[in-house]
DNA sequence: TTTCAGGTGGTGC
DNA sequence: GCACCACCTGAA
């Protein structure tokens, strides 16, 4: 049975690029098909089939719950100016300017707090294939069913609730190991501690960060990537083996990593390290010199 | 068979 | 403070 969308929503946006910004790490359930020509992600209640339109133009079919204009304009920071922080960014060095000019369609996503804050506990000494695995997995197992599209069944992320009253020993999905220790002491923090994730809105990025390091088996890195993948905190900079080895490689820093990133850094620090990254791993891919 | 993968927390100094 | 190191597991 083909099920009718719910909504089409289309929009035009130069500096958008579907498969450079589902691809960038920043997001784990989103998949290409028909050779990349659209993608297939689920947001919220949503299932969502993305695909491009014209020269920058994309549309969207919205299955299961309704998604909003509004809402899919923020998921996809389609009102953020991109064009203005690529300009100046460019003007950096020509590390920068190479990875504009590779890696420019790439927009930081307004995802979830808790899926974004579970995905990246899975995402500790792991690789995306096997993140997506265990996310997918929890969604399957604990998550309300949202639909069927063309003979697959898609799930919402599980809340909270759900996985803290399922139990610890029940959150042994596909390749989750010792990461199902973290993914619950979280989900039964959040329960029962009354924890509100809206509440790092109002903090500042230090604070905000600070704030989700207070969770077992978010360091650094991962308090980073939450604040920069779900709250807009431009000014994290999650650094990673792949940073610290561009770090190395473009600027010939080894150690002291924050100190040079706060120094050098000082405009859009998060898409700055959205792009660097993007770039080096697309040149190691190339067999380039990274350069 | 071994090594590694978007790290973190615990331990020892 | 800071340098190690164990930790689940799937893929190369």
């Amino acid at each position: 049975m083909e099920r009718m969308p719910t909504r089409i929503l289309k929009f035009s946006n130069p500096t958008f690029d579907m498969e450079q910004t589902f691809t960038s790490g920043q997001c784990f359930r989103w998949n290409a098909h028909e050779g990349g020509g659209r993608y297939i992600g689920v947001v919220g209640g949503s299932i969502l089939c993305m695909e491009a339109r014209g020269a920058c133009g994309y549309e969207v079919a919205v299955y299961g719950a309704d998604m909003s204009d509004a809402a899919l304009r923020r998921y996809l920071s389609l009102d953020v100016d991109y064009a203005v922080r690529q300009a100046v960014l460019a003007r950096y060095d020509a590390f920068l300017k190479a990875a504009v000019a590779s890696s420019g369609g790439i927009h930081l996503l307004r995802q979830d707090p808790f899926e974004t804050l579970i995905a990246f506990i899975l995402s500790g000494n792991n690789n995306i294939p096997k993140i997506k695995m265990s996310l997918e997995a929890l969604c399957e197992r604990f998550g309300e069913p949202i639909g069927t599209l063309e003979g697959r069944m898609y799930y919402a992320m599980p809340t909270a609730e759900r996985l803290y009253a399922a139990g610890e020993d029940a959150l042994s999905v596909r390749a989750i190991g010792y990461r199902k220790k973290a993914v619950y002491a979280a989900c039964e923090r959040i329960v029962t501690g009354k924890i509100d994730l809206e509440a790092p809105l109002s903090l500042s990025y230090e604070l905000a960060r600070e704030w989700f390091k207070a969770f077992y088996g978010v360091g650094d890195k991962i308090a980073n990537c939450i604040v920069l993948f779900a709250y807009g905190k431009e000014e994290a900079f999650p650094v990673d083996t792949w940073v610290k080895k561009l770090l190395k490689v473009y600027y010939g820093v080894e150690k002291d990593h924050e100190a040079f990133i706060k120094s050098y850094f000082l405009e859009y620090p998060g898409y700055a390290q959205q792009l660097l990254f993007a770039h080096m791993r697309s040149s190691d891919r190339r067999g380039g010199s990274g350069a």
